[in-house]
DNA sequence: TTACTTAATCGCATATCGACGATAGACGAA
DNA sequence: TTCGTCTATCGTCGATATGCGATTAAGTAA
């Protein structure tokens, strides 16, 4: 476990979460981070990006029973939800949470 | 919408959630749960059998652009990730949500 | 430049999803 | 019984998801 402090990439965090006031804009935005964590190896991943509160990257290879090409695909996924951010850091990638998505998945689930 | 009250069906609930203590299995639930409204039209059948507080069937299909077939679809698939259950009441057919799932879907998703 | 490392992408195969129309099964009413 | 209503299921289709190995692209180091 490599863990990457979060110096290394890992902004202080957008601005915060816009909760949709439409029904059918929160239902879209919810489905779609919902269908994100919607499979238990995205679930772990984003549990690591949490616990390490920095980035990882590698380490999530190691971490996990999957190949790293599937992994790759996992993140892609997280990535274009919202849910995490990758940045380029020499010849690795850190990714890390994006607070606001985790904050707006909470309390769009909360508000059900 | 022929909202039924809900001494149609919708028990008392079930007992309580019971919040997985391993990870693992911890990923497995929300992941299920969160797959399972991991879609707009999901999320709208929710929402709807919770703001009836009770259950509706044939008025879901009036509410969706959706076709029956394709609803029964969706709520086949929210029974199975045990988010609603569906009671036979004479010709028709009685959805409630599973209070305890919902509330397991918020706990693991504020445990994140 | 030539390696080596790291991560993303490219096929490829299989499985599941999402939607629909059509059909079947169960029930109440006439 | 016969009819109409309501819901589930079937069969089909295209699209997407999931997983893998192999390859590519980018960066570092020698």
């Amino acid at each position: 476990m490599k863990t990457v402090t979060s110096e290394a990439c890992c902004p202080p965090a957008e601005p915060t979460p816009p909760v949709p006031s439409d029904e059918n804009a929160a239902n879209d935005q919810l489905a779609r981070l919902a269908k994100a964590i919607g499979h238990p190896a995205r679930l772990a991943i984003v549990r690591l990006l949490v616990r390490s509160n920095g980035c990882i990257v590698g380490d999530i290879v190691d971490e996990l029973p999957l190949a790293q090409s599937t992994i790759s695909q996992h993140l892609k996924q997280l990535k274009q939800a919202g849910l995490i951010r990758g940045e380029i850091d020499g010849p690795r990638v850190c990714y890390c949470v994006e607070p606001g998505a985790i904050a707006l998945l909470k309390a769009l689930v909360s508000a059900l």
